[in-house]
DNA sequence: GTGAAGAACTTTCCAATGGAAAGATAGATC
DNA sequence: GATCTATCTTTCCATTGGAAAGTTCTTCAC
């Protein structure tokens, strides 16, 4: 066996996201990962600490992705950002699987808590510029304007779930960005 | 050990939403799970096959209860059915973290599918009583086509998410209803 | 260069889990 | 009361995540 495998850490992290997107995360298994990449099966503990390590990091990569994704919307319609959120969603199912999940990942972890902070962000400012606000001040405690944004959260972060359960799909002849603008374009802000 | 617990199936179903309510699905054993109920760990098998037969029942029951719940709401506004689907979900953690999770259920079995349809068409029903439009002719058109039920399906399905999350909750002096209402509002069918 | 010192990985071991198979018990039916 | 069937137990096995200790590689001071 040859040892120093290179960038195992980030070679897990992607196999995990693959396996995850094809199976679920409860078929998640380290071993037969760890047996694919040709490590021995605890090699990735040294990178991550534990199975729950694995996911924190893929959550955190996943958070991190999406914030850069929506923030290119930029300057766009508030609607592309949603659209850039859900086609996130439903492109990296492996990632959107374990985000969002306390009982998953280790909360504590200051990579995640920046990374979450990070797509924060860029969600608010998303908001703000549709509304023709500075970005400093969208943050003020507004409680309408609060709920107009989880609204939109909450649309956008439904319609991924619906589609990545099968629920939800494009018409025939439709595109998938299409379809989830249309979708999304019920919101009112 | 005293053969036949009496509704075994029963108790099953109820621990395991408690422990998944608990401590997510992944954290779910059935092992430690008979143990309290002080049967042996193969108990549950004759009644649910294996694992997934027992996420597949529980999802079942949620689709079920869910359904019936919507149902009650009827008469009222649609944003009262939105409630009602969020405060399910809220109230009912163990149930709605197996439902719309193709990778922990078998979708083939006829249980859970006829539960699903049970709930699609309580869905269906709501929408059209809003709209007034008669029952009948509402579910003649498959919901996913129809982009103003799916948003308000999305809306709803996101927020449960997010609040069971932890990202999103109701604001001080503010009862639950109250919060769900007010968020969902931003809905335009 | 050379020799620590630490990082990256392996080997070996263990407890817990889900499941298969076969046997025991209880309730129902006649 | 005998038999039949549903329900539950006992026993066994393969797989998994993890703990612990050892091995190999890299780096860096000198």
């Amino acid at each position: 066996m040859s040892y120093h495998h290179g960038d195992l850490r980030q070679a897990v992290l992607q196999a995990a996201a693959e396996r995850i997107a094809a199976d679920g995360v409860a078929a998640l298994n380290l071993r037969s990962l760890a047996r694919d990449l040709g490590v021995a099966h605890t090699a990735p503990r040294h990178h991550f600490g534990d199975k729950r390590g694995v996911l924190t990091a893929l959550a955190a990569q996943g958070y991190r992705q999406m914030a850069e994704r929506i923030a290119v919307q930029r300057g766009g319609d508030l609607l592309d950002a949603g659209v850039a959120y859900v086609q996130f969603a439903v492109e990296h199912p492996g990632h959107f699987a374990v985000m969002f999940r306390p009982d998953l990942v280790d909360e504590s972890e200051p990579e995640l808590q920046e990374a979450v902070g990070a797509l924060g962000r860029s969600l608010i400012a998303a908001v703000a510029a549709f509304r023709g606000e500075p970005v400093a001040e969208a943050s003020s405690g507004d409680p309408r304007e609060q709920s107009g944004t989880l609204a939109a959260w909450s649309i956008a972060h439904g319609l991924a779930h619906l589609m990545l359960a099968g629920v939800a799909a494009p018409a025939e002849g439709e595109s998938r960005a299409e379809f989830i603008r249309r979708t999304l374009a019920h919101i009112a802000v």
